[in-house]
RNA sequence: CGGGGCGUGGCGCAGUUUGGUAGCGCACUUGGUUUGGGACCAAGGGGUCGCCGGUUCGAAUCCGGCCGCCCCGACCA
């Protein structure tokens, strides 16, 4: 990408109304832009990172036999009645469609109440199940105060999955299947390490829940961690747990901050019953289907991951979630670079190529920090007659000085 | 929903106390000079001051109402 022609440009003013760090760094750098409370755009350098956590979670979902399906945003009020979940949503968190034409439209919050009556239409029979499927959706909440950038948001894509089960045996051996492929979801996009499995309560959906709590002062949740066995408990259920672990039992916990990250449930028969979505077993009779559900928002995540990665000049991505993965930067050098640019293409190593004239290289420096790719490189007058390229990680401060061959090896390495 | 703060060119702000017809920085346009850490000089374009009503010869400024936004708290599938 020619950076001469990026749609939107850095920023150096920082709106007053972004106050967290997550949407600062973001608006700044170009990646979103705030439409309005709790709502924003995403924009082409945004947009690639939030691919980059949608196809890791898409590989991830597919591992777990996930059918990737798209299911609609609108939903008839009468599939909310039918949950009775109407009354309890409709005066909180449910934005109504209504218009001339329609009268009992509600935008979903979540979807099964979309997902439980097209299983009921396609599920008959124990043959049927196990089956998963799984979206990326806008969902709507009207949330009474979005905030913390894009961590809490009144339209966000949710990833949801959701499983179909004719035991309770089968679905906990599926939720432990999910569990591993979230585990390594939040490996792969950089945030494992401070990522922990939670105990947390299962809010209208079930007793207990679990959580995936990424340790960050940013965070709305307080947690209680055991470093033994690297699980924590919500503090929403810590007396429930009696202040204890609950693998281990210590008493001695650490009490964190973290932001939610993932949630998954067990809902067993709490929808399935609503609908009547039963199937046939072996011997002929009427069985409930066992379900779960398993959400990762993708904002969140990605807001998360700034959070997290990120000094006082920008933001620092990890690699596999970088909206590139070379920021190139020609310093009155572009036919230089421009070759190296081709080159590189067509190696297969995506990068944003800083081509723009009369911009000195202080602001192409300083915004090459902020958007933050993981790898820095610069062809100037000094490098060109030495024969040479800089490169640099953005994660630290020193710089190499190799041929283009090496840093072809190097970045495809 | 409670407490606090704010709303002025695209963005960030000053001006409001004490009413007199709107200013600065960034960004943008044109010309020139610059090019290793958010350049410089010069000349420009752009704002019914959140909305509605009131007071006044005159309102960004005073009064009343409404709307929106940010922060803290409550809430949070």
């Amino acid at each position: 990408m020619y950076q001469s022609k990026l749609f939107t440009k850095t920023t150096k003013n920082i709106s007053q109304e972004e106050q967290s760090r997550n949407a600062q760094l973001l608006v700044r750098g170009g990646f979103v832009d705030r439409l309005t409370a709790g709502v924003y755009s995403f924009l082409p350098l945004g947009l690639r990172v939030m691919k980059k956590i949608e196809n890791i979670i898409r590989e991830e979902m597919n591992k777990v036999d996930g059918q990737e399906i798209f299911m609609p945003a609108l939903c008839p009020r009468e599939n909310y009645d039918k949950t009775d979940r109407y009354e309890i949503l409709a005066g909180d968190i449910l934005f109504h469609a209504e218009s001339k034409h329609t009268k009992n439209l509600v935008l979903n919050q979540s979807h099964e109440e979309v997902i439980t009556p097209l299983m009921k239409k396609f599920v008959s029979s124990y043959k049927d199940l196990p089956l998963a499927v799984y979206q990326f959706q806008d969902k709507f909440r009207a949330e009474p105060r979005p905030k913390s950038g894009v961590l809490r948001g009144r339209e966000f894509i949710m990833k949801d999955l959701y499983s179909f089960h004719i035991s309770q045996d089968d679905l906990d051996i599926y939720y432990d299947k999910v569990t591993d492929a979230y585990r390594r979801i939040f490996d792969r996009s950089g945030v494992g390490k401070e990522t922990y499995l939670t105990y947390a309560s299962g809010g209208s959906f079930s007793k207990y829940s679990h959580e995936f709590q990424t340790l960050t002062e940013a965070g709305e949740d307080i947690i209680y961690l055991c470093r033994d066995c690297q699980v924590a408990v919500n503090k929403e259920i810590i007396e429930d747990q009696a202040g204890k672990c609950p693998l281990c039992a210590k008493e001695e916990l650490e009490q964190l901050k973290s932001a939610e990250v993932g949630n998954i449930f067990k809902l067993g028969t709490r929808f399935s019953d609503s609908f009547n979505l039963t199937v046939l077993n072996e011997k002929g009779e009427s069985s409930p289907v066992i379900m779960g559900c398993y959400g990762i928002g993708l904002q969140r995540l990605m807001g998360t991951i700034v959070e997290i990665f990120n000094d006082d000049k920008g933001i620092i991505w990890p690699e596999a979630v970088a909206p590139f993965k070379v920021h190139l930067i020609s310093l009155d050098q572009n036919e230089n670079a421009n070759k190296l640019y081709q080159k590189l293409i067509e190696a297969g190593v995506e990068v944003l190529f800083d081509d723009r004239e009369s911009v000195g290289a202080g602001q192409k420096f300083a915004e090459a920090d902020l958007i933050g790719c993981p790898w820095r490189v610069v062809l100037s007058q000094k490098t060109t007659t030495a024969g040479q390229v800089e490169i640099k990680s953005r994660g630290d401060e020193k710089v190499e000085y190799i041929t283009e061959e090496a840093l072809v090896k190097k970045l495809l390495g």
